[in-house]
DNA sequence: CACGAATAAGTTGCGCACGACTTAATCGGG
DNA sequence: CCCGATTAAGTCGTGCGCAACTTATTCGTG
């Protein structure tokens, strides 16, 4: 038996080559574990992504949320609608650009950031990286994302 | 100056210390790179996933495919029809046990793996890591799903 | 200042992704 | 052999994610 594994070729069709389904896979396994936790707070993973912005950075626009996170106004518009008919947030027209929405948090919405700082820590721990690993895959993850994006 | 960059604390709410962030903007991106290659051939993405694991065992049930790239039937369902009601493949129960369904790729659903050929080289090219880097995310993405799936 | 181009946000349509549930077939212990 | 438990696939409802488009406002150049 001198070959039990063949060679990954550069143009495999074989799932298991592909570093687009590891990423994929891992993506929502690392959302799915995060559910139950996000679910104690009534958010969502994409809420949870934007309430993370707007902790750092209160009443920014909803272009600005979407540079940072990397999403539509498509996908937005109707999120923030949701975080607030939940009393997370207030949207209000900017008097000096009336093309602009200014994003705001609530006393609640605020209030909320206290009950989500254990999260992250829960899914450090569960991803099980030592800090190396973390950094190092961070680092990956963002060269990847930064030459798939434009050229 | 001492300090002119935060050090990443263990419990940091700040979305660029997010390796989940930078897990959910990579996948997003490298979908997106993918879409119009896929447009070409008349699939999405997960679509695409699909027809990698028919090309590779043709004749599995849902529940294997389900298995393989992880995912309910209840998305699977739903996508098999499109791909059946597009030709690319045939659904029927099995004689052996009738709560299971086979999969099975018309011709022109084999026919279509030739074309696929190049898609993953493209996307390869576009990620633009080194076999070294590509081998050691996806060694790190794999461990991060295994850490997080389970306990 | 006028007016076409650019910009911000939002709407619509479609295809995932998944939880909760349903239906139908098979399994397995008494 | 029967009947409750399990299993396979599918339906339904909700919330993304994005392309294509619309509406409203502002910009910029003649």
């Amino acid at each position: 038996m001198s070959r039990t594994q063949a060679e990954p070729s550069e143009g495999s069709l074989l799932l298991d080559d592909q570093l687009c389904f590891a990423l994929y896979a891992a993506s929502r396994a690392v959302t799915a574990r995060y559910r139950p936790l996000l679910d104690e707070l009534g958010l969502t993973y994409p809420q949870y992504l934007v309430m993370l912005v707007l902790w750092e950075q209160d009443s920014i626009s909803v272009r600005e949320l979407g540079a940072s996170l990397q999403l539509e106004s498509s996908t937005l518009s109707p999120l923030l609608k949701r975080l607030e008919a939940n009393g997370l947030l207030r949207r209000e027209r900017r008097a000096e650009d009336e093309r602009s929405v200014a994003i705001r948090l609530t006393g609640e919405g605020a209030a909320l950031r206290e009950r989500a700082r254990s999260v992250p820590v829960a899914i450090g721990d569960a991803m099980g990286l030592t800090p190396e690993q973390d950094a190092l895959a961070k680092q990956l993850l963002r060269l990847i994302t930064a030459n798939v994006t434009d050229g």
